[in-house]
DNA sequence: AGCACGCCGACT
DNA sequence: GTCGGCGTGCTC
């Protein structure tokens, strides 16, 4: 099997010396010599190769043990599960530098390791952070049971520390045992590879995510792989969704925090859910005989993960009460419709603020979209700042007056005057975190702090964000509590634990309320709650709060979360799921088509649609028309897509299995590219 | 993915 | 005449 996107199946090499499936050999493909993975041992050459044409592998990679049954056939069956060829997925789950590397660098590499493990200091294991009842309880239930489990936590219950006992707990009943821990961003890496690091020591973890430089990357595989401390191996992996294809032969736990985040769902190439892989992935090693379990953590799981618990095949393990009893925040929503419109912040919210701000608190005020307004818009001819190259209107960002399209990175001067019918009058429309800083600066100008200072206003989004630390260096300044009020993208939401916010503001969440999505609901009710988790952590700040300006007041997912009750919301997004066979109750997969014109990525799903009609597993399956997707052209790319839903998981993949085939085959001219996302996320 | 082969426009 | 544009096709 080389390592090699679009081969489809192994190809047949032959070889001196008899080698294990699963060893790391080069070999020659075409003019060139590559890396590859010995997949199988065949006694004969395939029936339709002369023996001739079978060239011999070049060299084999003896110094590094074979990759182990379990994962070579995870990789098999996330090939087949999102159709895409084993030489793409296991080529994904390599480190790059693997594919570059001969023989003797490839033996520096390892040493290298070996150094490692002879510097690493033994750490005292034995500095042990006591549990309370609710944590223990927990994790005795969790070692009882043998199913995947949901712990379904409120925010600040104490999920960490619930993973890093069962952590410690394995690791002590078994000397090889080694853990996942997967977490869905880059940037809540480093902090939980510090807390890992500090009660396990740093030699027995390892990161990985894509913001790790090649040499690292090859690294901490290697570690992984190696698995034995004293061989330079490591016992605890963490990392993203990529690690969940890592080579960690003595896998016996997977962890997976936040399990609901759709950062899990990879967007590209081979379009895996690693919460869904980490899942399959104990399973399988469950089934080689190595015992392996699965945590997924969660305040707002997944509709996915919590209709598993109903129906039996997950265990539930609860945790509504927050550590050191803090209370969760009280929801307070604002009817925006008693508002003058136009209306960015009532003034009983602004008042609120101030009075935090004024008693030394913190306060979190979040809005979707970034940049000053999404839109420039001419008074007199209609003008609009649309991007020349996507179905898209450029955003306008204050800060440097720029037009910015979000989608193709198109970034140009604001145009003096409006470039239809030279107006001087153009303005932005709707807003954004940019504008919101500025509003909020204005408004709260005469507030000051308890010791008399003038209050300070921070953003953070992905424009603040971009440079390299700039994150890290903004989260110290919260944190270091030089910032009064924390102004961003529902980033700000995610992780960070700030102590000393007591109030979080959402400004117009309204958008998903009515979005085409159907996963929308989900999403807000999961963000906010989330959100509404950063105030009030710290167990003796009182009165946190989590203010919602909107429109839709009594619209059903407010008043779930007031009460708190992801239990009810859920039950009443999986009846409407039910009802109208959506999933968790049907199977989807999408098929995107891209090419110059819509037409022609049209006619190109079309083609493919008609063709499917005769697929055997046609019958149990349902296929909708193309449409062009919500954006329809990016960076002159126009972009169409079609649905497949089955009730049958095994239908659904069957059917794809063969239409992959007719997609593989269908030319037709002009079309740039096509992909297939099972299980997609956004429709 | 690369890298060859191959078939049409502007250059020494 | 040919250098090179990138569409198409192949790799055991």
């Amino acid at each position: 099997m080389p390592a090699h996107g679009v081969l489809h199946g192994a190809l047949a090499y032959r070889s001196e010396l008899p080698l294990t499936p699963g060893a790391l050999v080069r070999v020659p493909l075409g003019s060139r010599e590559l890396l590859g993975i010995v997949w199988a041992q065949l006694d004969a050459p395939p029936a339709d190769l002369v023996l001739a044409q079978i060239k011999t592998i070049s060299s084999h990679f003896d110094a590094i043990a074979p990759l182990d049954t379990a994962w070579r056939r995870l990789v098999d069956f996330a090939a087949r599960y999102y159709q895409r060829s084993i030489g793409e997925v296991a080529l994904a789950a390599l480190p790059p530098q693997l594919r570059e590397l001969d023989m003797v660098q490839m033996a520096k590499r390892l040493k290298k390791r070996a150094n490692a493990a002879a510097h690493s200091v033994v750490v005292d294991t034995t500095k042990n952070v006591a549990l309370n009842d609710q944590q223990t309880l927990t994790l005795a239930k969790f070692s009882k049971n043998k199913l995947p489990a949901l712990l379904f936590g409120a925010t600040g219950s104490g999920k960490t520390e619930v993973y890093l006992h069962a952590v410690q707990a394995l690791l002590e009943s078994d000397p090889l045992a080694q853990v996942l821990v997967m977490v869905p961003e880059i940037n809540l890496t480093p902090q939980l590879e510090a807390r890992f690091s500090e009660r396990f020591g740093a030699a027995s973890v390892v990161a990985m995510h894509s913001g790790m430089t090649p040499a690292q990357r090859l690294q901490s595989w290697l570690a992984a792989h190696i698995g034995v401390v004293d061989d330079g191996g490591a016992r605890i992996i963490l990392g993203t969704r990529m690690a969940v294809l890592a080579s960690i032969p003595h896998l016996r736990l997977i962890i997976v925090d936040e399990e609901h985040d759709p950062s899990y769902k990879a967007q590209d190439g081979a379009r895996h859910s690693a919460r869904d892989l980490a899942v399959y992935r104990a399973k399988l090693h469950t089934d080689a005989g190595q015992h392996c379990r699965v945590m997924l953590g969660s305040a707002t799981p997944s509709l996915e993960s919590w209709q598993a618990c109903e129906k039996g095949r997950y265990t539930r393990l609860e945790m509504p009460l927050r550590v050191g009893g803090g209370a969760l925040a009280q929801v307070r929503l604002v009817d925006m419709r008693l508002q003058p419109p136009k209306t960015l912040f009532a003034p009983a919210l602004l008042e609120a603020i101030g009075q935090r701000v004024a008693r030394g608190e913190q306060c979190l005020v979040f809005l979707n979209r970034r940049g000053y307004s999404p839109v420039l818009a001419c008074n007199a001819c209609g003008w609009k700042s649309e991007c020349p190259h996507c179905s898209a209107y450029r955003v306008f960002h204050k800060i440097d007056r720029s037009l910015r399209c979000h989608h193709c990175g198109l970034t140009e001067k604001v145009p003096r005057a409006c470039p239809e019918c030279g107006n001087v009058d153009i303005a932005p429309v709707g807003r954004g975190t940019e504008k919101l800083e500025e509003q909020l600066t204005i408004a709260l100008a005469g507030v000051l702090r308890p010791d008399g200072s003038p209050l300070v206003i921070a953003r953070m989004d992905a424009d603040t964000t971009r440079l390299k630390g700039a994150l890290e260096e903004q989260l110290a300044h919260v944190h270091s509590g030089s910032v009064d009020i924390l102004v961003g993208t529902q980033m700000v939401a995610k992780g960070h634990d700030f102590r000393r916010i007591s109030l979080v503001a959402a400004v117009n969440p309204d958008a998903a309320l009515f979005s085409q999505d159907f996963r929308a609901p989900e999403r807000l009710f999961s963000l906010l709650m989330q959100a509404a988790g950063r105030a009030g952590r710290d167990a003796a700040m009182l009165g946190a709060q989590m203010w919602i300006q909107t429109n839709y007041p009594e619209h059903s997912l407010f008043s779930a979360l007031q009460k708190h009750d992801y239990p009810g919301f859920a039950a009443g997004q999986l009846t409407e799921r039910e009802q109208a066979g959506l999933p968790p109750f049907s199977f989807q997969a999408l098929i995107r088509a891209e090419a110059r014109t819509q037409e022609v990525a049209q006619s190109f799903l079309q083609q493919v649609s008609e063709a499917a009609h005769a697929l055997p597993a046609f019958a149990h399956v349902t296929l909708y028309p193309s449409v062009p997707m919500s954006i329809q052209r990016v960076a002159d790319v126009e972009r169409a897509q079609m649905l497949v839903e089955s009730q049958s998981r095994a239908a659904l993949q069957s059917f794809l299995s063969d239409w992959q085939v007719v997609l593989r085959e269908s030319k037709v001219k002009g079309l740039i590219r096509w992909a297939m996302d099972v299980d997609p996320l956004a429709i």
